[in-house]
DNA sequence: CTTGCCTCTGACGTCAGCGTCAGGTTTTAG
DNA sequence: CTAAAACCTGACGCTGACGTCAGAGGCAAG
């Protein structure tokens, strides 16, 4: 398919695809005319990239992890960023989960308060 | 307290101190000099913003959250926001649950055929 | 054949959260 | 009193993941 189908199957924008081969994160064919050609596995491609993007990934290590995690090119020192990588997303979901309980408590008092009598004291 | 020693007793640059004033974070008393003065309760202040920039929240939603989350200013509109980035939050910590176990799956996956053959095939 | 949409390659713009430098004042230590 | 350290206000720089515009070529339909 071309890149302006592969865009609205992902929902990623054309210019985001072209991105992403300029970091090396997305191959394309090129018909004779300089068109870019992607097979249908292109669209798990993208999304997996979008996964690792949300995970707060940048580019770079992304473009390091593909290939183990596509093609399976394990080398010990790519396991080691792996386990890096998610170790980080780990502590990563932690930080965000005090923080919602944080927030899921001034909802609580909040809105208690704000029921009885229109003003809560906190902390 | 001045801003180096608040910055010391944080972790946040000078710098970083006077963008959340200018971003209506944090307010500061001055000394007849123009210098900024800070009570002790800042330092909890700044440490419950860099948990909300940890949760992703874009300084425009601070400054909205904190009058209701410090002050307990809870009118039905706050309370709605409150839940609606609480919402946000949540559903960031799937996506980098999901990232994760991606990433466990292909951990296991590479060092077990580590061990074994050089090379995996996943998907 | 031409109209209209898709695609191409640069290349500059944007936004957030600061870093950093300049040039000047204030506070503190000796 | 003086030198060093801390502080002040601009203001420009930086990074990443794109948005956007310019100018030009490609392609199916009527």
């Amino acid at each position: 398919m071309r890149i302006g189908e592969l865009a609205t199957r992902t929902g990623v924008s054309v210019r985001a695809l072209r991105y992403y081969e300029e970091q090396n994160l997305l191959a394309s064919e090129r018909s004779p005319s300089g068109q870019r050609q992607y097979p249908d596995s292109a669209v798990d491609r993208v999304q997996l990239i979008q996964q690792l993007y949300a995970a707060g990934l940048p580019s770079k290590s992304i473009a390091d992890l593909l290939p183990c995690v596509v093609n399976g090119e394990a080398t010990p020192e790519l396991i080691h960023r792996l386990s890096a990588e998610r170790d980080r997303i780990d502590s990563r979901i932690g930080d965000l989960v005090s923080a919602r309980d944080r927030l899921g408590t001034v909802i609580a008092a909040a809105t208690a308060n704000w029921r009885t009598g229109q003003h809560c004291r906190l902390q």
